[in-house]
RNA sequence: GUGAGUGUAGCUCAGUUGGUAGAGUCCCAGAUUGUGGCUCUGGUUGCCGUGGGUUCAAGUCCCAUCACUCACC
């Protein structure tokens, strides 16, 4: 197997790629999905259901981890892969949108983060450095660097002059933990809020420190998703040609067809995940409320296109019973079915690029998933 | 049998000195984008136990009656 970094791209769809990124625990075949597993878990489902999903790689959270279990505590079982079973790759975010979450319980500065613990209010520092070393306790195979999650409607000079601290921060997670010195890989993340040119000044800051991939950052926070793809389109295809682009925190089926269109690789969202658990589920006709009355009795699958377990297995009638009744089984199935969702919506882009069929693909999505606001809606 | 208390939304209950009813929950629908299984936003629902009386006006006051609860015989 190549070396961890080596980014192969085998297909091109317009802007659109499909290609291989070599990890430490194996390859990952984009455009690709991660399920987030935050604490070291995937919310109600085991790793053999994700990988039943089909899931290649999972991301996990540093914030949350170093708070609890605790990074060192990770490390001495071995690493994060050994303590929750899963060996396949797994990335880390680096606890930069917990800071833009947490506003209120944070302060920001030139060397760092403070913030309070929502666990039990306890006062914690990050650091560049100390996000980087929490990194290589956990053994993640994609490292993210620290940034400023810059909030939607923040101004032009506040944007600008946030955007170079993360170019600060990034060159010092980058000095922490240099390139090649270790299996793990590291992603730089590019911010600007929503100015095209202060997106294009992130880069330019970002381009020539030596990442292994880079990040579209700040986006899905509020925005309308017009004004998410204005900038996605704007941003995506300038990122480097050769290395994989991460879009970070997103989104729905449409919004991931439409990062894939601008040249997108890989991306994350706990839309299934927390929908599943919400009773929102989603299916090759359209959204589902699983909780809705006019389920009661319905005998038919959730989705006859889909093959996941609680397809083929369960009837409406029943996932909207186990709903209803805040049955335990209930978060797991329809965790399954929305994952399995996203997963093979990521494996069939993958092979409609392969075939130069990515906009009929999209066409097919957008008539299941109009955008609000937009015509179709 | 006697005494006391309580009867208001499906459920648990608020309803000021009388001015034709509210909350929580449930139910119905929607939201959820680098995760607190959370939360948020709308909406439906009433012979105010029943029958009389007083009053311009009664869920509120008076009488009777029924049901339930508790205590005592």
């Amino acid at each position: 197997m190549s070396r961890p970094g080596t980014f192969t791209i085998t297909a091109r769809d317009g802007l659109a790629r499909r290609a291989s990124l070599v990890t430490a625990h194996g390859v990952v075949q984009t455009p690709a999905f991660m399920p987030v597993g935050t604490v070291g878990s995937v919310k109600s489902v085991c790793p053999r259901d994700l990988k039943d999903a089909g899931t290649q790689i999972l991301l996990g959270n540093t914030y949350h981890l170093y708070l609890r279990p605790g990074d060192e505590l990770v490390a001495r079982r071995g690493g994060l892969h050994r303590f929750m079973g899963w060996d396949g790759p797994i990335l880390t975010d680096s606890g930069g949108f917990q800071v833009f979450s947490l506003q209120g319980i944070r302060t920001i500065t030139e060397e760092g983060v403070e913030f309070r613990s929502h666990i039990d209010g306890s006062k914690h520092f990050f650091s560049p450095e100390k996000v980087v070393s929490i990194q290589h306790n956990l053994g993640s195979d994609i490292m993210m660097v620290l940034d400023e999650c810059v909030a939607y409607g923040a101004d032009r000079d506040y944007t600008a002059r946030s955007l170079e601290l993360t170019t600060r921060w990034a060159r010092r997670c980058r000095e922490a933990y240099p390139a090649g010195s270790g299996g793990q890989l590291m992603f730089g993340i590019v911010q600007g809020g929503f100015f095209p040119d202060l997106r294009e000044e992130s880069l330019a800051q970002l381009r020539d420190i030596p990442f292994e991939g880079f990040a579209i950052g700040g986006l899905s926070v509020g925005e309308s998703p017009t004004q998410m793809y204005d900038i996605l389109r704007h941003i995506a295809p300038r990122l480097p040609e050769g290395k994989p682009r991460y879009l970070m925190g997103v989104g729905t089926p449409l919004d991931i067809l439409t990062g894939i269109e601008s040249g997108v690789d890989m991306f994350d969202c706990v839309l299934p995940t927390r929908n599943a658990r919400n009773g929102t589920l989603f299916t090759s006709q359209g959204r589902v409320n699983i909780k809705r009355a006019e389920y009661k009795e319905d005998d038919g699958p959730l989705d006859p296109a889909c093959g996941c377990y609680a397809c083929t297995r369960f009837s409406r009638a029943y996932l909207r019973h186990l709903y209803v009744a805040r049955e335990l089984l209930s978060y797991r199935l329809n965790t399954i079915h929305n994952l399995t969702f996203f997963l093979d919506l990521a494996a069939q882009a993958r092979e409609a690029v392969e075939q130069g069929r990515l906009a009929q693909l999209k066409a097919r999505y957008e008539a299941a998933y109009p955008v609000a606001g937009e015509p179709g809606a």
